[in-house]
DNA sequence: TCAGTATGTGATATATTATAACAGTTCAAT
DNA sequence: ATTGAACTGTTATAATATATCACATACTGA
């Protein structure tokens, strides 16, 4: 069930409810939701595609912090472990999770991406990570996998459409 | 049929292979196997370990070449846009194709990797660009997929058995 | 065969992405 | 209140990648 990204949906909603998902589930962990990481999910809620961690730190100077790389960077660290964000390793970018059943983090999941080249849209969409042919062949080699990376670039259906 | 890298092989004939197999398909396809593109592609076969763009130019610079770094990056962008070599987003490196039909190019192929975080090595295996999750989500949306990256970070099996 | 064009090389400079290291501060649990 | 762990603020620098331009080489067609 690929999350909606390429529709309109109700955004504000949306950051809203990723940010109190986020609030939520760090109360019950006992991790610190902090302003800066806060601010960061905030940033990265606000757009469904995917940032930069200098473009998150320009924000974050809009705001009138002084911030350099670690700061952003830690930020972004802390939401990718916690599965409040992913990280795209074709664009060295991030984009926050929207993993349904899950929005904005608690269990780890196995995202999948689709990625836009024209309109720089990103859906996320969620695979076993046993799955498919990385799944097949670590069995068949007898690799144990920790962690995949799934991510198709190509043409969204609506730009897809307009270059037709 | 993922490839042998986690096995030991006869090195030096799989390199001679793959050059010879490059030779060929450049020649038939009209492509200029230059020394530079021919010397990199060397490189990365004498190593079943991604190297990075810089590696890659140490090595130029070992053979006496003042190398900059255009020069590693254009004949990667070379072997990479004609199969001969994969770039691992995952690590921001590079790594001589092995995929068996069809040795150092040719074909278009959807490779698939399984990186061992321990040992550094890498083996290939090959997936269809529609097939998994990614293909299904694409179906489901209307996503035109033109290139997809599957990569598997973990655990090799001796390094698994090592690690155990 | 040789002019014209496309492709490739050599070189300088700079852009982009990411991390090391360390001092100071806040947090959370005694 | 005290203390150890986690987080922030800051400086510096490492690692990866691209823009640009001058020159050389290779290929193409009259």
């Amino acid at each position: 069930m690929p999350s909606d990204a390429f529709n309109s949906h109700d955004h504000p909603v949306c950051i809203r409810d990723g940010l109190k998902a986020a609030e939520r589930h760090c109360a019950e962990a006992g991790l610190q939701f902090t302003s800066i990481r806060r601010r960061v999910l905030e940033i990265l809620l606000s757009d469904h595609k995917p940032l930069g961690a200098y473009d998150i730190l320009d924000r974050l100077r809009d705001d009138g912090l002084n911030a350099q790389p670690p700061m952003a960077y830690r930020a972004l660290d802390f939401l990718v472990t916690h599965g409040f964000a992913h990280r795209i390793e074709r664009l060295n970018a991030f984009i926050a999770c929207t993993h349904k059943p899950n929005v904005a983090g608690g269990e780890p999941h196995t995202p999948a991406f689709l990625i836009c080249r024209s309109c720089q849209r990103v859906v996320e969409t969620d695979a076993p990570a046993r799955a498919g042919e990385l799944g097949r062949a670590a069995r068949q080699t007898g690799f144990v996998i920790e962690r995949t990376i799934r991510e198709a670039e190509g043409l969204c259906p609506i730009c897809a459409r307009a270059n037709a």
